[in-house]
DNA sequence: GTCTATACGATGATAGAC
DNA sequence: GTCTATCATCGTATAGAC
């Protein structure tokens, strides 16, 4: 593998383990066995270097959302397989942690991020409307805003996870939804 | 006022906006007035410092909580009082971004954090069984799971906000979970 | 392309005078 | 109690040799 490669590779582990801020450039050096210099040639910076890496991640996690939002399966299966898939509760989401990441707010990766977000958004949106168009939920559902309701749920159960340093808190705000959604199917 | 407690006041100030990483000694400093001998003199160090100012915050944001869900207005009316009300949802939640700093986590900030998450979960708790008793919500709703899906989706709204930078999906996720609880009401 | 040496500011803290 | 040195370390980047 070329030092660049490397170089990336330390970098998603890092993003994706602590963050942006705590990818220091040597950490990612010592991770990468590469030196100063590659670095710098390879990229203009820290930023450079994990918006590179941040792109490969969100790559990985398309396909990651792909699969557990395949239309082979019907809707609703869908959005509990979303809801319900084990997750590590306690490290939080790789992508909604960078987001209170000030230097990323401001910065130049949070147009990935919000890609991320966007594109989960939209599987979710379309079995929502999957569903009601097939009558297995009301129409009454607004189901633009809902969606940002799911997305906020799993990323909130994260927070919360973290927040009370209890990994089931979050386990039981996924239930709570789906206990939800389903009280509102119509059999 | 005492250098001690101006720099509590900074510390809060800075805490609030910016965080506990971006909350330099020398910040703190500069924004209170004092120097480094008062500050090493008073508090350990700048955790010390952090933890006496998030306790102050702690006990500001617990009666905007108490307020919120003031037990002279009926359950439903908290819940819809505490999910609507503005929020600044590009700034983040004061305490729920602190969950998402490495140094919190680790360290002893996180119990306040925690200590704050579960008292407004108290309320919902509260509110939510209350409904339930009046007939208002099915008795069905699995009340303790559902307090910890309404704190996520404010806590995720945040996260949502920020990640797309568009305030106006905490919005949406809001509504989106109001009109949920709407549905399930018994009328 | 890759390396080592060097720079420079910020962070978090200590020492000791007043 | 408060102040001003001073310090070791880290983070980010540049320079220049190979």
């Amino acid at each position: 593998m070329s030092k660049r490669q490397a170089l990336i590779e330390a970098a998603k582990t890092i993003l994706w383990d602590e963050g942006f801020e705590a990818m220091s450039p040597k950490k990612v050096m010592r991770a990468s066995g590469a030196g100063q210099g590659s670095l710098y040639h390879h990229f203009d910076g820290k930023e450079h270097l994990a918006a590179v890496a941040l792109e490969e991640l969100d790559i990985d996690m398309r396909a990651v959302a792909d699969e557990l939002f395949s239309t082979e399966k019907e809707p609703l299966q869908r959005l509990s397989d979303y809801l319900l898939k084990p997750r590590d509760a306690l490290k939080g989401c790789r992508f909604g942690r960078l987001t209170s990441e000030q230097s990323v707010f401001d910065g130049r990766l949070s147009e990935i991020v919000s890609g991320y977000l966007r594109y989960v958004g939209a599987l979710i949106e379309t079995a929502l409307e999957e569903a009601q168009k097939n009558g297995q939920l009301p129409q009454a559902l607004p189901a633009v805003a809902f969606t940002k309701t799911i997305l906020a749920i799993v990323q909130g159960g994260y927070v919360l996870a973290r927040g009370t340093g209890d990994a089931s808190q979050m386990q039981q705000a996924l239930e709570g939804a789906w206990a939800m959604i389903e009280y509102q199917k119509i059999q």
